[in-house]
DNA sequence: TTCTTAGTACGATATACGCCGTAGTACGCA
DNA sequence: TGCGTACTACGGCGTATATCGTACTAAGAA
């Protein structure tokens, strides 16, 4: 029988809220989470521990929990492993363009970062 | 001579920060400001207090302080009024497509919660 | 069973946030 | 000068957030 302390809940599609994914977005470690996901092909999932965040583990546990409390992120346990991927699907449907408009801007300040540190 | 206690200072271009901008939307009664002042046609600026938020003027203060260091938005003086302006042109040559993607998106939740109610 | 790996739970702390009320300042007008 | 309007500054209050460390649990391997 399944150990039910590991069934982890998710929001529901249409219970996401706007304002709770831009709060969520709104961190930088979560907007990395986020941004390392999208990479992905999509459908792909990959352990918490792959992505390297500048904090400690139980921080990261707390920004993965954010993140899917707000409905970016999908997880489930596999093996000792969590599973994590974005929940492109639903965020597409509730907020067409959102996604990917966030990204960009995060892809553009990013890259002007980097062109004002080369000089 | 004008008053120096009543110059506001405002991020520049360069300095505006996508972290800020989504935390800054992420307040219901700052993303309410946000689609008035979208609502008007671009560079119109409007006072304060003609946009009617569910808290009392000190808390207005602070959501507009809070909008105006994240680069949302413009404010001047003119008399005794405050005049407020989106900074349309500094957040589509930063992060284009945001903006229009996160009012997109408030419109279709609003939408769908009026959807709900009517039943 | 023991060990390792992956992640959680809990408690603590410091800071930030959202909100209010009161008191104050700046400006325009009579 | 005095008054009203518009907004600010400050202090307080309760809650939330970001962070950590320590102790813990689940699953798999030796």
């Amino acid at each position: 029988m399944p150990t039910a302390g590991r069934v982890l809940d998710h929001p529901a599609r249409a219970d996401i809220r706007l304002e709770s994914v831009l709060h969520a977005l709104s961190d930088p470690a979560r907007l990395q989470v986020v941004r390392f996901l999208a990479e992905l092909p999509p459908g792909e999932e990959v352990a918490c521990s792959a992505i390297d965040l500048a904090v400690t583990k139980s921080t990261t546990t707390h920004h993965f929990r954010v993140l899917r409390e707000a409905g970016l992120i999908s997880q489930v346990y596999r093996g000792t492993a969590k599973m994590t991927a974005l929940r492109r699907a639903d965020l597409g449907a509730l907020f067409p363009g959102l996604l990917d408009a966030v990204l960009t801007a995060d892809a553009a300040q990013r890259h002007r970062s980097a062109a004002r540190q080369d000089g």
